[in-house]
DNA sequence: GCCGGCACAATAGTAATGCTATCACTTTGC
DNA sequence: GCAAAGTGATAGCATTACTATTGTGCCGGC
């Protein structure tokens, strides 16, 4: 058996950042020493200062990385969705029926990451937590037509598009399949938000099975069908 | 026929404010400045010095009023649900079924608002776009257990019940009314925001209909069928 | 009509934030 | 061994978020 670990290499749209962290060591402790830090405090709160003392170095040096937080929390961001396009795509590989693999799919999108790949210098559980509650931000933005028109939301784009692909399997005559995949990301992370923070306004769950991933499974097969 | 006009009062939580806006002329030239210029330069650009200079006041005069500009926002966009709500109620009056009501319930709740009713010194039409484009930052804050615990969410958990109660009159069976009724509420919110910023990520409308509404009305009815 | 209180204007000021500049030192690549 | 690039250290400025102080006009009560 090969047990080469393939490096997972997700090239981040360049406009996202002044220098590629992933080239140095010091690159890698920023964008690591912002997940923890984004993690804990919440955005609002994070500052370039507070996290330059978190990582050991200096406010001007993170400046040298990203040219500001939004930029910063975008690149994490969509590393996130580059990760998600990679385990996507391994977990769907084997999948015999276009049904069975938009079910895995939702599921893959909706659920909880509950450990840490170790791959990289990013920990995946915390970066989770930080698209659930804070990545809605990054297009509710006036600089999402700027963003947008220097690629930065590729990686989204390609993963919407490809679980868009997957519902015209099922249905070819569905009309509005983006409509429903981005319905589904960005509806389980409010939901899951919602679950955490009002869970008057969300739902409690049966037979022990997650609420988010079962509601929009049959959301998305009865909507479909 | 009456045609006294019934004056609408929208009582939004007191912990939203320090003064009642209310109460003063120069409490309403805040709440409508603000309105205008949010809707005009973004939440982001918008500071409580521009709203003093663009209403004519100062700094400190609007801070007598709000705590800060997230509780303005919040206040904002609970008066919006109250609002909605008196809206809801008197639009749905008149219907026999409870399908009825919930597809006119779901169109009031996603389409675009298109005219001000004049009704106060709020311009509907402009803060519908502020909803739209800002609200979920409301909800997407730290401070959201403390907002909750101070009952600053009633009219927005009001109407989300309201709305699932019809649902439950559609299929009493069906597990997750609030899920779906934020899941419409807010994806719509977000459908419109990417129709207008990232249309790559969305569907075209069919029959020139109003896709946002389409959609949703179709997924409602097929996810609780 | 006078008085007290309130609302607001005007001004000042502090602390934190967002961001830029400069310079010296060190590591790296050739 | 040298040039170039990367980093640390420090300083600084503009803006933002928020608070405090003081004076003035207005309004209602007596």
């Amino acid at each position: 058996m090969d047990v080469t670990i393939t490096p997972l290499v997700i090239a981040v749209c360049p406009s996202l950042y002044l220098k590629d962290p992933e080239t140095s060591k010091l690159g890698k402790r920023i964008v690591a020493g912002a997940i923890d830090l984004v993690d804990e405090i919440g955005l609002e709160q994070f500052t370039f200062r507070k996290l330059a003392v978190r990582v050991g170095t200096t406010e001007a040096s993170v400046y040298r990385y990203f040219e500001n937080k939004h930029k910063l929390l975008l690149y994490l961001v969509m590393w996130y969705w580059g990760w998600m396009d990679h385990r996507l795509t391994a977990a769907l590989a084997g999948l015999p029926t276009a049904e069975d693999r938009l079910r895995r799919a939702i599921r893959l999108l909706t659920e909880t990451v509950a450990e840490d790949s170790d791959f990289s210098h990013v920990n995946e559980v915390k970066l989770n937590r930080i698209v659930v509650a804070e990545s809605l931000k990054v297009y509710l933005t006036r600089a999402v037509d700027e963003d947008n028109r220097q690629g930065a939301f590729q990686y989204y784009k390609q993963l919407v598009e490809r679980v868009s692909g997957i519902i015209r399997e099922v249905n070819p005559t569905f009309a509005y399949p983006h409509m429903l995949v981005t319905t589904i990301i960005e509806g389980g992370h409010l939901q899951r938000h919602f679950s955490h923070h009002l869970p008057r306004i969300t739902d409690a769950p049966r037979d022990g099975e997650d609420a988010v991933v079962c509601f929009f499974t049959h959301l998305a097969f009865k909507t479909i069908s």
